[in-house]
DNA sequence: TGTTTGTTGAAAACAATTTTCAACTATCAA
DNA sequence: TTGATAGTTGAAAATTGTTTTCAACAAACA
């Protein structure tokens, strides 16, 4: 888990300006362990007392995203949600029913890539894998 | 590659009615070995003679995909294209310029549901898995 | 403490998709 | 063949997540 102070630092190495809206955004995160949209980080960005409005939310989550601070998660309807990146490389399993988003690693898609860039041609520069699927509580087992 | 007949059957087997409209775009899907948006769609039936409008490209689209019958991939900006789904299970590598697709399969991810499945509580249903890349013909090798 | 230049936010613009609802039509029973 | 029935259509309006605009603002740095 980065620091919020280690994320201050980060953002100011590449040129950004650390600013009070800035803070608020990485508190925020900092706080919350699961995945965030935009409104809901504006939402508890208040909470904590700092002003701020939406459109600052959108533009510094692409910041974040960009310097991989944050991971971005892809919704089955388009919208995003957002929470502090941990180390490694790391996917997802994301709930349909509640939107929980739980984490796992340990996958090795390295061969795959290969092959299909072989297989294709195309250059292989990124991927998603997201699985899906009804998180322990809706379930009811939780 | 399913006939334009068989996929009518489909629609009529689980209780749609077969349409003028629908005709149209199932003809439209079939003439193109290309992931269509919406609006492509609707252009292509336009252009076979067919008068139809964008809502219902949407809510065919819908129906098809929910039966199966067609494949929808997720674009980074939220939207979404579709073809006629072929046999068995595939995913797709997708040019980030161009959005030109190609479907590949041979990836066996049931080991890694079930191992995801046994650490996280989550009954997982289903995944995405796309690949970007650029396509041959946008690397200009091509 | 000024100057520079990145940053902010209200409001408007966007784009994909969905909803509304009255007119329409595929289907089926008679 | 013909109604009756219930699914389907589409223009227009509404929604929604997100981006753009642009003038006011405030970090950072000399
Ligand atoms: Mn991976
Ligand atoms: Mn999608
Ligand atoms: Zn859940
Ligand atoms: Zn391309």
């Amino acid at each position: 888990m980065h620091s919020q102070k280690k994320l201050s630092k980060q953002l100011r190495r590449h040129g950004y300006r650390l600013t009070q809206q800035r803070r608020a955004i990485l508190q925020a995160l900092a706080q919350s362990h699961e995945y965030l949209t935009s409104a809901d980080i504006l939402d508890r960005a208040k909470a904590l007392g700092f002003d701020l409005g939406l459109t600052t939310v959108y533009r510094t989550m692409d910041a974040l995203a960009d310097l991989g601070l944050v991971k971005r998660i892809h919704l089955e309807d388009g919208c995003h949600r957002y929470a502090l990146a941990s180390q490694g490389h790391r996917h997802y399993v994301v709930c349909p029913d509640c939107s929980r988003t739980v984490e796992f690693e340990g996958c090795d898609l390295g061969f795959l890539f290969q092959q299909v860039s072989q297989s294709t041609g195309f250059a292989i520069q990124d991927h998603w894998l997201e699985l899906f699927g009804r998180c322990p509580q809706c379930q009811g087992v939780g």
